[in-house]
DNA sequence: TGTACATCAGTGAACGCGCGTTCACTGATGTAC
DNA sequence: TGTACATCAGTGAACGCGCGTTCACTGATGTAC
């Protein structure tokens, strides 16, 4: 089996049961709650060679933000492809979140906890990505029709309210247990939809800004 | 000094200091990420006298979710005396997150940080709060006018909404800094006014359920 | 009021254990000639 | 192809330290008479 692998490949192959032992402990711990020893031990390796590929457990933190974030991004760029239409936005939005949470289990879940109780190096780049959603979002929603006369700001705050949301059905999703989860998305469903009937009548029917 | 204090209130006086200083020190480590040993030091007691007050860490979690979340219930309770109209909602419920938040930092932020992040008795006892806000608001809604004709589920779904978009207020309010405070105010307000425009025109102008 | 006894919040020593990090090392893989 | 040397992923011993928990204790406060 040495034949065919050089030292580099083995390398990356240490480094990889590293992060997926982090993100499999971190399950139910918590980053900041995990020592060094626990992952080394969980890979099968002695503690020290975690040092070869590692600085310290807030730079594997990263590693795994950047990592959870990667897919996700990915998936979301493919649906902004597709055709601009406020309804259509719903059901791919939700359907993107979920089956991202349903396949990257290990990841949303990692995001979930992290946002809020990680190291501060991790939460702040955590804070940050989700950021850089909304801004997307946000231009995404500029290009829609119906929105051409709204307020940068305007864009902005929904783009909150709905990147808030999918945030929390991702989360709802990942805890639920088989049969809640149906319920879940069916409510989502109809969430966003109120969210959207809100902003297609924003300028048109509700109180002004201000 | 002795004279005046009774061996029951210095108990609890004792009490009262682990309490505070595990919210002091949980403020940047999450509570699982939290030594006995540290707590007692920050005190200033041994180690084992924390044991006369909580059986664990865990213990201690409880009692700071009750704690964190009854100061929160008794302003909501008074702000559900007040006159049912929906504008009123946005500006009250958004006064009484901003100025909660302010006031017990350390409790909102125990909340942010342990609901996703904490031991698991402690996050499944902050669900269930979050869970018990929903309702009572769910049955608010269905008082207001307009909301007569509306599903159970629709008023959950709702009230779910709002609730999610204030814990989110309440995690940026702790976080800024602030300048930025008073734009997140501002942008709550708006968020919430677009949220209510789309329940307003739930039945009547879009898409119906299902 | 005074005395004898009970309660119990907080003490301090001790335990075995897992922690992060250091250091010198091993031996397989890689490279230069 | 063969040899001599360099690299470097992973090893294993050792360190001092903080951990949770046990136990017997102290001495001030509380209570019964």
């Amino acid at each position: 089996m040495s034949e065919t692998t050089t030292r580099g490949e083995r390398k990356e192959r240490t480094r990889r049961a590293i992060l997926d032992a982090a993100l499999r402990l971190s399950d139910e711990k918590t980053l900041a709650a995990l020592s060094l020893r626990q992952v080394a031990k969980e890979v099968g390796v002695v503690p020290t060679a975690f040092y070869r590929h590692f600085d310290s457990l807030d730079d594997l933190g990263l590693a795994l933000v950047e990592e959870s974030f990667a897919s996700l991004r990915a998936m979301l760029r493919d649906v902004r492809q597709g055709a601009p239409a406020f309804n259509w936005i719903i059901d791919s939005s939700i359907d993107v979140v979920v089956e991202h949470a349903r396949a990257h289990r290990a990841h949303f879940g990692f995001i979930a906890r992290e946002r809020g109780a990680g190291p501060p190096v991790v939460r702040e780049e955590i804070r940050h990505q989700i950021e850089l959603f909304e801004r997307e979002l946000a231009a995404d929603l500029a290009r829609l029709p119906g929105t051409d006369t709204w307020e940068q700001e305007d864009l902005q705050v929904l783009a909150n309210l709905i990147v808030t949301s999918m945030v929390s059905l991702g989360e709802q999703v990942i805890t639920a247990t088989g049969q809640a989860e149906e319920q879940i998305v069916w409510r989502a469903r109809r969430q966003l939809r109120m969210v959207l009937i809100g902003a297609l009548n924003w300028r048109s029917g509700g109180p002004s800004g201000e």
